[in-house]
Parts: structure tokens; sequence; C-alpha cells
DNA sequence: TTTTTTAGATACCGATCGGTATCTTTGTGT
DNA sequence: ACACAAAGATACCGATCGGTATCTAAAAAA
């Protein structure tokens, strides 16, 4: 890798870890140069400006994020194996979290919705991509007839990211994994409802 | 009432709309002054410090949140009113909403949890105080014959404010009420599942 | 009415913010 | 080996941050 790729991505790492945890406008530059040990110089031939370097950083979250939901999903065959999938990837984002301060989505819902229309609109398209996942998972599991075909897709989706996302709130305000637990369990049952049995 | 309260409750009231809106952190005395037509000076000599207005903020955000949900709960009559009333205030929360910002508690668990523990502190009180709030109804229900007995009161507790304030979360990014609705009528018929008809 | 305390406005402080201009270093192509 | 462009470090800018000291006005106490 080139000397200006392994700079460009050192400033990811650092400023995803740092904008997950303290949030993308209580970050200053400062903060990631001291934690990179670069320059301010480096982030500006990168990124062009902070709010460059935030959506940049987002987008990095984002797809370090799907990654790693999309290998739970692939490694498993039917609708419902990937489903329990997921959920167990949400359950251990708090006892063994891929990468520091929750999850970003959720993040970067909260900071943005009312402020900041930029990253928002990035936020927008990040749960827009969940959701289709999600959706997706549903549709083939009812084609291939491993889920009963009475489900509401769409309602169904929305219900497991919502509860998902609350939990993971609940979970890392109170430091404990029991809420997500909790929920997942439920959603593991709802599931169990859904699908057929061979 | 007298000056100084009016004075405050002036500070009051727009502090809690920019930090529900804004970020607590992101909010500066400025913009708090701007909006209020007041002066540091006053600020100062009622809440001491910004960390201090910080932590009373929020304390009135909950206060203003909980008053408005307990009014909800008590003019309903059994178990399972209770419990549709509680889930209407979190529909019309987007709609219509009760102040700017979305859910304080939401918004402060998100923006606390990684980063500033009194804040953080002060939001697992006023979930506690929330996740009690719906127990109780439960337990009430449960003893007054209004629900089946075999539910898990805490774990329903759990599931009802995850998806909510999940749902919260979706739909104030999308600017729509759709999502929360969805898993409002999700809500719904969990408490059609365990409600007991006379 | 006079005194004295309180509420609140104003002016100022050092620190830090994002951003830019400049300089040095590194690496690449010839 | 040389020239040149790209990468990145350093120094500096005006604006704004939270906080404080000081001053004025208002209200309570005498």
């Amino acid at each position: 890798m080139r000397q200006p790729d392994i700079t460009r991505q050192k400033i990811l790492k650092q400023s995803g870890q740092l904008f997950n945890t303290r949030g993308y406008k209580a970050t200053s530059l400062r903060d990631i140069t001291t934690a990179s040990g670069l320059t301010k110089g480096a982030i500006y031939k990168h990124f062009g400006s902070k709010d460059g370097l935030e959506e940049e950083t987002l987008l990095h979250l984002s797809r370090q994020m799907f990654d790693l939901v999309r290998g739970r999903i692939k490694e498993q065959k039917t609708a419902g194996a990937k489903l329990r999938g997921l959920f167990r990837f949400f359950e251990t984002y708090i006892s063994k979290p891929p990468f520091q301060g929750g999850c970003p989505l959720l993040n970067v819902a909260i900071e943005s919705d009312d402020a900041h229309p930029r990253l928002r609109q990035q936020a927008v398209m990040a749960l827009d991509v969940l959701y289709g996942s999600i959706c997706t998972i549903l549709n083939n599991g009812i084609k291939h007839g491993q889920l009963k075909s009475g489900i509401d897709v769409g309602h169904l989706s929305t219900v497991v990211i919502a509860s998902l996302e609350g939990a993971i709130m609940m979970s890392k305000l109170r430091g404990n994994d029991s809420d997500i637990k909790r929920v997942v369990r439920h959603l593991e049952e709802i599931i169990d409802g859904i699908e057929i049995m061979k």
C-alpha cells in the first residue's frame, strides 16, 4: 500500500473511533491529530475540510458495519438462520464491540436529524440499506417456502430495526447486555412464529 | 411569579429546546443568550456553570416528558388502555411534537453514554423511571385480572421501550411517521395477545 | 426613605476552534 | 543525478468557546 493511502486509512480509523464515541461535531481536529500522530496538514490534504472528513468517515463506518452484517448473513442458508445471525451480531455489539461507540447509524441519526442535513442524508441512506437487506431476506424466505407467506415484510423489517437500535441505546446506556438480550429473544420468538419447519 | 424565577424558566425553556435539538455540548451559551434575549450574567447567576445548566435542563426536560406520559396513563382505567395511551403518546411525538428535537431520553443517552458520565447517570435514572412505570402498569394489570398472568413483565417493558425509542429514531431520521406507526401497531398486537377481555 | 442585597448586563480573559499559507520532506519520472 | 510534484509538518489567522470580574439597576430590608 502506498504511503498516502496508509496515512488516509490511519486518519479514517482514528476519526471513525472518535466521531462514533464523542460525536462528530464534538470531536476536534486536534483530537484526531493527537490520536493519529499526524497533523492538520495531512487531514486537509486528504479530506479538504472537517465536513469532508465527517462525511467520508461516516461512509467508512457504514461500510465497516455493513461488511460485518453481510458476513453474518451470508454464512447462513435459510432466511430464519440469516435473521438469527443478524440478531446475534447486534447482541454481541455490546459485549464484544466490533468498534467503539455503539452503532454508527444510531449515533449519527441522533446527532444529525435536526441540525446537520448532509450527515442526515447519509444516515438515511445507511438506514435504507439495512432496511432493504432485511426485506430481501424476508422476501427470499417467503419465495423459497422458508417463511409463511402472510408476512408484512416492510412492517416486520421496521420492527426489527427499531427494536435492535432501541435496545442498543438501552444496553449502552446501562452498561450491560441484558436489554439487548431480551429484545433479541423477543425477535427470535417472532421468527419462530413465521418460520416453516421442514 | 418573582422576576428571577421568570428569568430562570425563560433560560430553561430555551436551553431545553436547543440542547434537545442541537445537542448539549454542541449548543453554546451564545446560542442560549441570543434565543432568550438574556445575557451570560443571568445564566451564571442561576446555574453556576454550563455543566450545571446542562444538568438542570435535562432534569427539566425529563420532568416535562414524564408529566405528559403520566397524564396519558392516568386518564385511562385498565392496564391495556394505559399502555395504548402510552403508545399513542409516542406516536404523536413525531407528527405533533410536544417539544422540539425528539425524545430527550434518547438524545441524551446517545450523546452521553461514552463521553459524559454525569449526564449519562441522569439518563440512566430517567430510563429507570420509564421502565418502572411500564412494569407497574403490567403488574397492576396482572393483579387486577386485566392481563394474563404468565407475562414476563421486565422482558416486555424492555421490548416496549426499545421498540418505541428505536422507532422515534427512524421516524425522525426519515421525517415521516410511518415507522413509529408500524411499531405501535406491532406493540398493540402484543397487548391484544395478553389482554383478558371481559 | 435609605440601606443593602440580589439580579442581570457588559467587558474582558486565555484557550481552543476550523482553516490557510508556507515550508520541508518524500517519492516518482526522466 | 536531477527536476518536479505530491505529502505532510509548522506556524499563524480571526472567530468563538466557557468563564470571570466589574458595574448598574432593581427589589427587599431597615
